[in-house]
DNA sequence: ACCTCCCTAGGTGTTTATACCTATTGGAAT
DNA sequence: ATTCCAATAGGTATAAACACCTAGGGAGGT
């Protein structure tokens, strides 16, 4: 776990100069790899879904502010976990960074320890979230490799359609539908039909 | 959908008697039902998980606070969405109330257009989690018609087993798999194995 | 022109699943 | 005791699924 969480990159975006600089020695003094921004734009432009860890946010800046980024990457469908930071304590902001998805909302002046346990709650978050998709990667990969009729068997057979069924739904011979079944199976590297069911319940937006 | 919001009631809990009187009386000038509480403990006597509706929840009164009342509800199961009230701006409060599942956090003195809009909301989104969760309740009475055995057959069964390796799984003989196949199939109103499992991961936590 | 891939479909045979039947054992309830 | 049901298991038969084989037509790329 430590060792992954080396590799997370904590991700600050705030205006105020001394502010990055302390919150970089703080993060840099726990040997967190600490990556650091003066507006909201920069980094969205170094920010590649790839790179795992979690973004600390001031919600107050020039430009885009920090609930726009927020809603920006969430609706981008970045999922890196959100720590906001706020210099007033203001209670409608708190709960729209929540209700869009921020991980936590914090106000300055923070207490370090408190800071650090948050961070390193998101980076296990992170860490967690990143797992879970890549297992799912894995699996939709499975199914790129099936052709589109194929899928059309696939989600009949799920339906839980025999094949004789299948067949007449789309207007071609129980031999060929079974043909398309052995591809699958093949394809998918599965024997039977509930594994064939767990692994396209298991990609439900494919 | 307005039929069902009728039947729908909004609990308030507020130890202020004037506080809960003009709540009272904003609401059923929107012919809402109310029903009004002065502490935790006297709701959660009357609370059944049966009723729908919504939860208005003052943070602050003697004895068993909101926040604590709201943890409580969560704890034990019941899935009225909670908007807290709070007459302090108190960030880490609301960030703590919305972590722990209240629907909103929403201050004094508060708008009472804004108010309502987010009652009504929280009424949807009950009545949105009730329907999901009787045809969850609607799935789950299907299993509980299964006796042990059966539902032995049924994970393994879901896991991609053939009957053979069932069988010789449970240490038993091929034909009486088949039979609680059968049984199985009976019970719970399917024809193929694919129906079963998305019957069986639909219900996940039986 | 040739190769490759996809969809199509038939033949044959094996395995698995499902649908009926009967039957014994044991436990729990009346 | 008798009745009911769960669990066990065998027989027989049909239906469905799966595993091999062959093979033609069409689309797309080299």
């Amino acid at each position: 776990m430590s060792e992954n969480a080396e590799q997370a990159m904590v991700f600050v975006v705030d205006d105020d100069e001394s502010m990055r600089d302390s919150i970089r020695l703080l993060l840099e003094s726990e040997h967190l790899k600490t990556s650091t921004f003066s507006c909201a734009l920069d980094f969205m432009q170094s920010c590649t879904p790839r790179q795992g860890g979690c973004l600390l946010l001031d919600v107050r800046m020039p430009g885009m502010s920090g609930m726009e980024l927020l809603e920006t990457l969430k609706a981008s469908g970045i999922l890196l976990p959100v720590i906001m930071i706020s210099g007033h304590g203001d209670v409608p902001m708190a709960v729209r960074a929540l209700k869009h998805g921020a991980f936590d909302f914090i106000q300055k002046p923070f207490n370090s320890r408190e800071l650090l346990e948050r961070i390193h709650a998101a980076l296990e978050l992170d860490q967690k979230n990143r797992r879970q998709n890549s297992e799912n990667e894995q699996r939709r990969s499975l199914f790129m490799a099936l052709t589109d009729r194929e899928m059309e068997v696939v989600d009949l057979v799920v339906a839980g359609n025999p094949s004789k069924i299948i067949a007449k739904s789309l207007g071609i011979s129980p031999k060929t539908v079974d043909i398309h079944r052995a591809n699958i199976m093949r394809k998918l590297d599965v024997h039977t039909v509930a594994e064939i069911v767990q692994l396209r319940l298991s990609v439900r937006d494919a």
